[in-house]
RNA sequence: GCCGACUUAGCUCAGUGGUAGAGCACUCGCUUCACACGCGAUAGGUCACAAGUUCGAAUCUUGUAGUCGGCACCA
């Protein structure tokens, strides 16, 4: 058989995955074993609007081969798939089409019309992702595609919601929240991001104090001052957002400051208002900071509505949600722009005399995560969640059982750790129309009334005259959910096998709000909920979680809690966190840079089996800048593979795959034991190339294993890498050529195997090209299929991965080997530098130990091949003329190719002075060492014991040297 | 301000208390009947800097510098 010369990707591309999944390969009901083990790994849902990034290509590479990987040992594996809904992006999203198509905003089209457009959005462009997730390989089980805003996890959303809510964990409060002006919503914390402002200023303002008498400032110390004329007039604040002195109700300074004492309870005539708002004295104020004195604006400033609260300040609210000014601003400020504001309380400040001095500030502003737009706080009343508790249960988690076991557990676990130590309540309401209502009504006394259907808050309200909170939550609600929701969660009671529900609260809830409503008091079951589900039984918890450092805190920490929560059991027990994919310039890939890199557009290039090498190739959880090359080494590989499959397919007449794998390796996984048998003696128990492959590839298997086991990817790629190109096909195929070609069947079929079990080996990383080859090799069948899928059609992604086997690991085999490669090495080195044409005949002297001549004397066919040799000599001494060139080899051997008339004594002499330096610089120091008693006498004896070996080795090599170096004088 | 990571060959990166590695690039040679996306042979590194621990440090400790990241504060 014969294949095309090079190999081109797109062709196994096109050829496997679509019958990989309607065969059910994918399906976790694919094992037959009943027995079998459950692996699972849930996806990170990408967003339904989006598209793949490098960092998607990324981690759906390292899940894929994990899949793929515990699939062929025999685990019962979901790799479960699925979109989320992604409340904002999506909201905008279609809220720009619709602008651009129809000039309209989706206040003018209305609430309901709105969310059916964005489903029709959804359903017509929503499968983009999903269609690259196909592309990328990926054996996720499309039979169970999940998308958070389907029924059944709409379901459990609910169900969270209310439960929570019954618990008191969950409250509405009015507080002052990170307002995105633009999109017209409340953000959690998590989705605000912190920015350098390009010119922040400091704007010192001069408040007048009023000299009269005046009691009743609102501030309870404060005593009515008899008209103490002090030198001050007025007092400094310092601010960087003018415009909200509209709204302040006092100012603050600390009551030890001295330069102060004198006003506290003072009164302020606040310029351009008209209002009175007095001194007050907070610890809070910090003396040292700008003027010592604070404007207090408890409507806008998070701080500063602590302030109010403790001295019962006004809150007076002077902006709208779009960040202009309201009318309680004062009408020269109404409706001006919050920037527009600042700019002309400055200048009417300037005009009044009020302006002591503007100064450059470095101040870094919170902006929204999605528009980028400058956050406002704002009074606002909100839904909450309170997390105290959940928090808690994950702490616990992890200070009892180290769960989850973070990869690379430096720095994330600390991370993770200090951050849920500070958590603070989550604003879960959004206001947008995309996402999951909140499931609350009110009545028309504004009574709420949480449930899970509006059938059971009219039950609870006793009115169906309800009306629905217009809120939805906050995105990562319901993502939170997504390791049991996905697998059929809406609402079960806790596990029960084994593990201890944690957490369960005695106290009810306690928040003013959960109180309002004449909540039912009975949980009732409505029929929805069903007590947890197979899937949930079999596959929760997940075993890994393969995410970016960004969402430890959006979801991973969230995932934690509510899985502690409602199933009272962890989601996960490792969480791989791996790096970032950055430019080549290291810098991070953003859309405002440019700078991104389409993975599509790479696997066109290259192919999808090369990026997914070169991605799993990289260390985990390391940032590393993108190079194309890399990808490019990686698609040479893939070259590489398909021409030696190729060239075992154009010798292979007659020859097959052995069907007794155990000639060159254990085909058997971890759990399928019975498929062990007597370990064949390797076809050709004598030759050292067999022997000596088969242990390569065997302590290969075991590394392979070893390092995913640890999530070592970059390990287990570059293992695989040099076993294959190096040792398979530099040294073995090389030396096995000969035979090959000469129609030797036993070693044809040898190679087939030993090619097979390689293919096995990469299956998991380059998934299309070893099915593409592994279909077309001869005596392939579902015979070589892991036990558990052995009646499935065949393919390879259902073999059984190698796994090792310690007894055909032969080192006496691979020492031996390793003569032989260095003295072909050395004469090739000969060759070269002296300038020997390839062609040339070259007849090899060589001299050593019987054993040695034994091993080269069984390998001559093959040492004359590849050192282009016509002729060996082996004796115990050299006899060979002065005009040779000559090495020496590890073991006391050496050789020398005679080169009567080729030779230029003047070369050889630099070529032999150039190896004796070499040898002398280790030399020099193997000495040195050794001849520190401290060094013998302290360190392990085997190690001095290896070092005085190499010692004697290279006295006597450099001996040797000399020897030939003086003879050529 | 607090916490953390990184600094190794020209480039991108592995690695490790005991002789410093890969890929790419570079140099030299090769139309050797699987592959020029290839084969062969070289060259290239005070492992950021300084001090300490140790028989021994690129590796562990501390400090310094640079790069990057997270968190907090920001009147």
């Amino acid at each position: 058989m014969e294949i095309a010369k090079a190999y081109d990707p797109t062709q196994a591309e096109e050829h496997h995955y679509a019958r990989w999944e309607a065969s059910g390969f994918f399906a976790p009901e694919i094992n037959q074993d009943p027995n079998a083990e459950p692996f699972s790994i849930v996806i990170p849902p990408p967003n339904v609007t989006g598209t793949l990034h490098m960092g998607h290509a990324l981690q759906h590479t390292l899940m894929d081969v994990l899949t793929r990987w515990k699939r062929m040992l025999g685990y019962r594996t979901l790799f479960m798939v699925g979109v989320d809904h992604a409340g904002i992006s999506t909201q905008l999203m279609v809220t720009r089409q619709l602008k651009k198509d129809e000039h309209k905003t989706p206040q003018d089209i209305g609430r309901e019309a709105f969310t059916e457009k964005i489903w029709e959005w959804k359903n017509k462009y929503g499968g983009e992702i999903t269609r690259q997730i196909r592309r990328e390989g990926l054996s996720v089980d499309w039979t169970r595609e999940r998308f958070t805003m389907e029924e059944n996890l709409s379901r459990a959303v609910r169900e969270v919601f209310v439960r929570l809510y019954d618990e008191g964990w969950i409250y509405r409060g009015t507080r002052i929240v990170n307002w995105c002006p633009r999109d017209k919503t409340v953000l959690s914390d998590l989705e605000v991001k912190e920015e350098k402002a390009k010119d922040g200023k400091l704007y010192y303002l001069k408040y007048p104090i009023l000299e009269r008498e005046k009691g009743g400032t609102g501030d309870g110390e404060a005593n009515p001052q008899s008209a103490i004329r002090g030198p001050q007039s007025s007092i400094t604040v310092a601010t960087t957002r003018p415009e909200t002195m509209l709204g302040d109700t006092a100012v603050a300074v600390n009551p030890e400051d001295e330069r102060y004492n004198g006003l506290i309870g003072k009164t302020i005539a606040l310029p351009l208002t008209g209002r009175e708002i007095p001194i007050i004295a907070d610890e809070y104020v910090e003396s040292e900071f700008g003027t010592g004195a604070v404007k207090i604006t408890p409507a806008h400033d998070v701080n500063d509505w602590e302030i109010g609260e403790r001295h019962g300040l006004e809150k007076l609210v002077v902006m709208n949600d779009d960040a202009t000014m309201n009318a309680a601003s004062g009408k020269d400020f109404a409706g001006l722009d919050r920037f527009e504001a600042r700019a002309k309380v400055v200048e009417e400040f300037e005009k009044l005399g009020l302006l002591e001095k503007v100064e450059d500030y470095d101040i870094t502003l919170p902006h929204c995560e999605r528009c980028k737009t400058i956050i406002e706080p704002l009074l606002s009343e909100q839904w909450f969640v309170k997390m105290d508790e959940m928090r808690d249960m994950a702490l616990k988690l992890m200070r009892e059982e180290n769960l989850p076991h973070f990869f690379p557990e430096v720095p994330h676990k600390k991370v993770y750790t200090t951050w849920l130590e500070n958590l603070r309540d989550w604003t879960i309401s959004r206001q947008l129309w995309w996402g999951h209502q909140i499931p609350a009504w009110y009545d028309a006394e504004g009574n709420v009334h949480v449930a899970r259907t509006k059938e059971e808050a009219v039950e609870k309200a006793g009115t169906d005259n309800l009306t629905q909170d217009p809120d939805v939550l906050d995105t990562w609600f319901s993502s939170a959910l997504w390791p049991f929701s996905t697998l059929g969660w809406t609402g079960g009671a806790e596990r029960e096998n084994g593990r201890k529900v944690v957490g369960e609260s005695e106290s009810r809830g306690t928040s003013p709000e959960s109180q309002t409503g004449a909540r039912g008091s009975d949980d009732k079951d409505l029929g929805t909920r069903d007590s947890g589900t197979r899937d949930l039984d079999k596959f929760y918890p997940t075993n890994v979680l393969v995410t970016g450092r960004d969402i430890i805190f959006l979801w991973v920490s969230r995932m934690v809690m509510t899985g502690m929560k409602f199933i009272g059991e962890k989601p996960f027990d490792d969480v791989i966190i791996h790096g970032t994919v950055l430019d080549k310039n290291g810098q991070r890939m953003s859309k405002t840079k440019n700078n991104g890199i389409d993975p599509l557009a790479v696997f066109e290039k290259f192919g999808v089996d090369a990026t997914r090498m070169a991605l799993a190739g990289s260390a985990t959880g390391v940032d590393f800048a993108w190079r194309d090359e890399r990808v490019e080494s990686y698609r040479n590989f893939s070259n590489k593979i398909w021409n030696a499959t190729r060239f075992a397919l154009m010798n292979s007449d007659g020859a097959s795959v052995l069907s007794e794998p155990r000639a060159v390796a254990t085909g058997s996984s971890a759990i399928a034991e019975k498929t062990r048998g007597n370990p064949v003696a390797t076809a050709r128990g004598s030759d050292l190339a067999d022997r000596w492959i088969t242990s390569r590839l065997n302590k290969t298997a075991k590394a392979v294993n070893r390092a995913l086991e640890t999530y070592q990817f970059h390990e287990a790629v570059q293992l695989l890498y040099h076993f294959f190109w190096d040792d398979f096909c530099d040294w073995y195929i090389e030396l096995k050529k000969d035979e090959i070609t000469a129609g030797d069947i036993e070693s044809s079929s040898l190679i087939l195997t030993l090619l097979e079990q390689a293919l096995r080996l990469l299956h998991p990383f380059m998934p299309f090209l070893t099915e593409e080859l592994w279909q077309i090799l001869p005596g392939v069948s579902n015979g070589l299929h892991n036990a558990s899928y052995a009646s499935a059609e065949r393919t390879i992604m259902l073999t059984a991965f190698p796994i090792g086997d310690d007894s055909l690991i032969d080192e006496r085999a691979e020492t031996e080997m390793q003569s032989v490669i260095e003295l072909i090495t050395k004469v090739r080195n000969i060759r070269a530098e002296m300038n020997i044409k390839s062609g040339d005949p070259l007849s090899i002297h060589v001299a050593g130990s019987v054993a040695m001549q034994a091993i080269f004397a069984a390998n001559e066919a093959q040492i004359k091949k590849l050192a282009r040799a016509d002729k060996i000599v082996l004796a115990e001494l050299l006899n060979v003329p002065k005009a040779s060139a000559r090495a020496v080899l590890i073991g006391n051997a050496e050789i020398a190719v005679p080169l009567e008339g080729l030779i230029d004594f003047e070369m050889e002499r630099a070529r032999l002075q150039g190896q004796i330096e070499k040898l002398k610089i280790e030399l020099e120091r193997l000495t040195g060492q050794l001849s520190n008693t401290n060094f013998v006498e302290k360190a392990p004896v085997e190690k001095v014991d290896e070092l005085r070996n190499r010692q004697s080795e290279l006295v006597s090599q450099v001996a040797t040297l000399n020897q030939n170096l003086e003879a050529l004088n």
